[in-house]
DNA sequence: TGTTGTCGTTGACCTTAATCAAGAGGCTAA
DNA sequence: TTAGCCTCTTGATTAAGGTCAACGACAACA
C-alpha cells in the first residue's frame, strides 16, 4: 500500500481522504498470461500497477490483436473510463509477466472527487496527456510509415539525456513490441535489420544498442 | 451568448459562476479557410462552435494533412488541452465554412473548476468520451481496412433510430471526408462506387442515400 | 538425451491502397 | 461566352507491408 501513497495521483490527498481511498482498494496478484479484464466489460475498477507489465489491447473480429498501450510499474490505467456513461472498458488487459497491482473502486473514488478538486485536476491532467498520446499515435499511423514508427519508438525509449551509444533492453517478446507499433513481427525484424545495416543500431537478442541517436533523428 | 448558456458543459453552473465564464469569453468570427490556431502553438483558449464547421488536423513533414476530427455546431473543442503542463495544441484548427464561435480563456476557466466539482466531472466525462473515440479510431486504423472504415463512418452518421432508406448529406468536399477517414480521395470514390454497385448506397453529388443499413452492418 | 514449443528471422509471393495521369463536370470571374 | 480552377472520377502502375512457409536458436522438461 506504500506504492499507493507514493503515486502522484494521490499526492493531493490529506490523510483522511487517503484512508477513504484505501478502504475501497484491494491488492490483486496476477500470473503471466492472466486476463485482468476484457473489452466491453463493465468498468467498475481502475488500477495502479505495483510490479510487472500489462498490455492493453483490442481484438478484431478475426482475432487479430492490436496492443494499444504497454503499462509499466508505477502507472495507473483505466482511470479514464471512470466518467463515461455506461462505463465499459474500451480495451482488454492481460499480464505479460507476474503482476502485483492495486484495484480501486471507481464509484467510491468518483464520490471522493466531489470533495477534492485538486485530485480532479490531477486526473484531468493525466487524461490530457493520454489524449495527447493517442493523437500522436494516430498521427504516426496515418502520416508515417512502419520504419518511422520503429525509429520514433526507439527514440522515445531513450532517457532524454541519453548520448550515443546507449543500450536499451526489454523483457518482453519482440512480437509484443511489434503489435504495439502496428507492424507484423516479420516486418519489425526486417526494419531492425535494416537499421542495423545502416549502422544506427546493433541488435543482440532482447537488447538493442543505439549507436547513432542523431542519425536516427534524421530518419 | 445564448449558445453558451445552453451548452451542457456549463449547465452545472449557477448564475454567478456563469457570469465568471462570460467575463473570460469572447465572440470570434471566422471566414472559410481562416486558421484558428496551429499545432504546437500555446493553448490559451478553448472553444465552443456556435455556427459552421471546423476541422482539426495534423500536418506531416512533407505537408500531408490528416484530419483528426470534424467539429460541428454546438461542440466544444480543445478543452482537453487545458490540463497539460506546457499546454500546447496537438492539432491545428481551420474553418471549413464561415464560423461563429466563443473563445474561453483556459486560465480563468481552470480557476473556476476549483470551486465547482460538478463542472470538473462534466469535463472529465467529455474527455473520457473523446479518449474512447480516439481508441476506436486507432482500432479502425489498425484492425480494419479502408472499406470497413467508410462503412463504419456511414453507419455512425446515421441517427440511431434510422431505418433504410435514409438520406445523408454533407456540405463539405469529399476529400475532407476522405482525409478524416485516412483514405485518399481516389480510394474513397472507388469504395463509394463499390458500395453503390452492391446496392447498399446510392451516391448523388454531396448526398448519399443509405439503401440497406443491415447490409452495411454485415460488411 | 531427445522432444516439444516458442520466438525470431528469412525468403517468396500477394494484396491493398497510394500514386500518377488524364479527363469530365461545375462554378466563378472576366 | 470562354477561360481557369476546383472537385470528383476512372484507369494504369507501383510500392509498402502483410501473408505464408520454412528453418534455426533456444529454453523447458520429461
Amino acid at each position: 500500500m506504500d506504492t499507493l501513497r507514493k503515486n502522484l495521483l494521490f499526492s493531493g490527498l490529506d490523510e483522511q481522504q487517503f484512508q477513504r481511498v484505501l478502504s475501497c482498494s484491494k491488492k490483486i496478484e496476477l500470473k503471466e498470461g492472466d486476463v485482468l479484464f476484457e473489452s466491453q466489460q463493465p468498468a467498475d475498477y481502475f488500477y495502479l500497477l505495483g510490479k510487472g507489465d500489462i498490455k492493453l489491447y483490442r481484438l478484431s473480429i478475426d482475432g487479430t490483436e492490436k496492443i494499444i498501450e504497454l503499462i509499466k510499474t508505477g502507472q495507473t490505467f483505466a482511470e479514464a473510463m471512470m466518467f463515461m456513461e455506461g462505463s465499459i472498458y474500451p480495451v482488454s488487459a492481460q499480464a505479460l509477466t507476474d503482476c502485483c497491482l492495486i484495484q480501486i473502486e471507481m464509484v467510491m473514488f468518483r464520490a471522493l472527487l466531489k470533495d477534492s478538486p485538486q485530485v480532479s485536476l490531477k486526473i484531468l491532467g493525466h487524461m490530457s496527456q493520454r489524449l495527447h498520446g493517442l493523437i500522436q499515435e494516430i498521427d504516426q499511423l496515418t502520416l508515417q510509415n512502419a520504419k518511422m514508427r520503429v525509429v520514433q519508438f526507439l527514440l522515445r525509449e531513450l532517457p532524454s539525456d541519453a548520448v550515443s551509444p546507449h543500450s536499451l533492453q526489454w523483457n518482453m517478446p519482440k512480437n509484443v513490441l511489434a503489435s504495439r507499433l502496428s507492424v507484423r513481427p516479420e516486418t519489425f525484424s526486417r526494419i531492425l535489420q535494416q537499421l542495423a545495416q545502416e549502422k544506427f543500431i546493433k541488435v543482440d537478442g532482447k537488447s538493442i544498442d543505439i549507436l547513432d541517436i542523431d542519425g536516427l533523428n534524421n530518419h
